[in-house]
DNA sequence: TTAGGGTTAG
């Protein structure tokens, strides 16, 4: 081809129009281009039709929902490339096969990227494949199915053909295995070079994040020589997804102070470490920082958003985001969904469910333990029935361990205790010990001893250290009066070693997070705290209120009942908010453990006496206080 | 003409 001639090709290329930058393009479009470069008699050139083909087969890969339109259309452009491929007059070269492989590498399954990789090599032209073909072919493993066999194969090709110390492959080694969850493997392959470069440093960091290893994660960071925007992510990332929220945000601090570019990732993993801490105002600043530097609200970003509210405390306001959003996936349905369900907003969160499907996206296992959710806090017992028999029947999921502890919970809280035991016995799967627990949740509201001994029994069974099944148990004999009862729960927690997790509620103040433990009292202002707490039992008192000191079993080793019941970690934080927060500032904590009996009822007349709304986050739902009254009407 | 690391729901 001559010069001027591929220049003029090359101006009013119509293949430039499937760029992706344009947006998506319908198989429509490609039609209409295939059609312009025959009847042009363009593809009677190899480097056009080549052009042509890869930019096709580079339209496909996305991470689509599996039978969604997108999803469809994608895969019509698959088909469509090899079509290209199988009827193309130019033999095939290792650019094309490689664009391929790439095409399917970002899909679930890489048998079809290993397909163009065996054509490759027998192909009759002798082609050999080159360091892009490995990187693709090693990063279409991973994803899809447990084997790892596809990657050994991949990785033990690479090695043979010396690509391994291939900066970009080495890096999708440490990857794949990662994603295996194969630490060693992804160790060895890292180790093998002697100065990995900064990406693969940034791989094997998450790969240690991933594996829940943060001390080495953090060695990892520390040490290397330098540090982009990405490598921060990963280390904020792996902070934030192990649950050390309050690292995750100091080391955005620290971030910021360093004057690093603050990415749409970075973010995300900011909004989840406040979603999980509860911090309001600190995911609040996030929102208007997004607002303040136009970020764009991707899926990703948009959903942390509504689950960062959701899980703050402030449904209505995750909505609002969630309404606005462009696009929404499985997630942003699922995680608004969740968040309706955990503020007892349940025929919303069903409604959601209904419109997510008129949209046509599937749901998944997890929406459908929001589904389950709804139905329990909405006490839709039928309803809930129904949907859990459609998992299988219309959407082929097997109901997971999750999903039958929701039904358990939905027949208990509705006072249907043999429904729930009859359905536990028909389970044709293993009870497990969450399932028993629903159980002995719904013992506790209906006062079931037999039941609930019996359910107790199971449970230890399963998890004998499980101090939740001890601290049930020895609610119910205490709601009852059963000294004996409690005292026996107590001593053979004692003989068994088994320790009530210490409960634990954070509040925010400026943007700060306080953290109290029970009968803590290491809090700087803690005199203060002392002070107030004797307000509070003095006025409740006034208003009528004596503790209920039998919940103080909650706390197994402490003997003085009635002060144990003032120290409750969510006492103290409400203590510290009156003093701390604005006037007619709403309360806001978040507790490890399920709130106590009493701690409930004190803090419904709180929210009355100080006319003070409280929002209390516990370890399965929200509880709105106001006026004397609970959002979860007595009931979780 | 092709490339690698960080990002969401239970």
């Amino acid at each position: 081809m001559t010069t001027s001639l591929r220049n003029i090709i090359t101006r009013h290329n119509p293949i430039t129009l499937l760029d992706s930058s344009f947006g998506p393009v319908a198989l429509a479009h490609v039609h209409q281009i295939h059609a312009q470069l025959l009847v042009h008699g363009h593809l009677n050139y190899p480097l056009l039709f080549v052009q042509f083909l890869a930019a096709v087969a580079l339209l496909s890969p996305s991470n689509t929902t599996p039978s969604s339109p997108q999803h469809h259309e994608r895969q019509l452009l698959l088909l469509y490339s090899q079509r290209l491929l199988d009827y193309s007059p130019h033999p095939p070269t290792t650019f094309v096969l490689n664009s391929l492989i790439r095409a399917h590498s970002r899909g679930p399954d890489p048998a079809p990227a290993f397909r163009f990789y065996r054509r490759l090599l027998c192909s009759p032209d002798a082609l050999s494949p080159d360091r892009f073909t490995f990187t693709f072919l090693v990063g279409s493993c991973g994803r899809g199915g447990p084997s790892s066999a596809a990657g050994e194969i991949a990785h033990a090709a690479a090695l043979r053909r010396g690509f391994v110390s291939n900066p970009h492959v080495h890096s999708a080694l440490i990857r794949m295995y990662a994603q295996f969850g194969l630490l060693d493997a992804a160790r060895r392959v890292y180790d093998e070079l002697p100065d990995p470069d900064l990406v693969s440093r940034t791989a094997m960091l998450g790969a240690v994040a991933a594996a829940g290893d943060i001390v080495l994660a953090r060695e990892l960071f520390d040490s290397m020589p330098r540090r982009d925007p990405i490598a921060w992510n990963a280390m904020i990332a792996g902070y934030s997804q192990v649950g050390r929220s309050r690292e995750a945000l100091e080391l955005f601090s620290s971030m910021q102070l360093e004057g690093v570019r603050v990415s749409v990732a970075t973010l995300v993993s900011v909004l989840t470490a406040c979603a999980h801490l509860g911090a309001l105002d600190q995911g609040k600043w996030v929102h208007a920082y997004m607002q303040r530097n136009r970020l764009r609200v991707t899926v990703t970003l948009g959903t942390a958003l509504v689950d960062m509210y959701s899980k703050c405390g402030d449904v209505g306001r995750g909505m609002d985001v969630f309404w606005r959003m462009q696009e929404k996936n499985v997630y942003t349905w699922s995680t608004a969904m969740s968040g309706l369900a955990m503020h007892g907003a349940g025929k919303e969160c069903l409604d959601i469910f209904e419109l997510m499907k008129e949209h046509g996206v599937l749901p998944t296992g997890v929406t459908f333990v929001s589904v389950l959710r709804g139905c329990s806090v909405a006490g839709l017992v039928e309803e809930g029935r129904r949907h859990f028999d459609s998992m299988r029947d219309q959407y082929g999921i097997d109901p997971w361990h999750q999903h039958y502890g929701c039904m358990v919970d939905l027949y208990g809280r509705a006072g249907r205790l043999d429904d729930a035991v009859h359905f536990i016995n028909s389970m044709p799967i293993e009870p497990h010990a969450r399932a028993w627990g629903a159980l002995l949740n719904a013992c506790r509201i209906y006062r079931n001893i037999e039941l609930g001994e019996y359910a107790m029994k199971k449970m230890v069974e399963m998890e004998s250290k499980n101090h939740g099944a001890y601290v049930l148990l020895s609610n119910i004999y205490a709601e009852s009066r059963n000294w004996g009862g409690v005292n026996d729960v107590r001593e053979s927690m004692k003989a068994k070693g088994v320790r009530k997790e210490p409960g634990c509620s954070v509040i925010e103040v400026g943007g700060e997070v306080h953290e109290f433990f029970v009968g803590d009292n290491s809090h700087p202002r803690y005199r203060e705290i002392e002070v107030m707490l004797r307000e509070i039992s003095r006025r409740l008192r006034l208003a009528g209120y004596a503790a209920k000191t039998n919940a103080v079993m909650f706390d197994i080793e402490d003997e003085e009942k009635e002060d144990a019941v003032c120290w409750h970690s969510e006492k103290l934080a409400i203590a510290f908010g009156l003093i701390a927060l604005g006037e007619g500032a709403s309360i806001r904590i978040v507790k490890n453990l399920r709130v106590c009996w009493d701690c409930h009822d004190a803090t419904k007349l709180i929210s009355k006496v100080f006319q003070r709304d409280i929002v209390v986050r516990d370890r399965n739902r929200f509880h709105h206080f106001r006026d004397g009254m609970c959002s979860c009407m007595d009931y979780w």
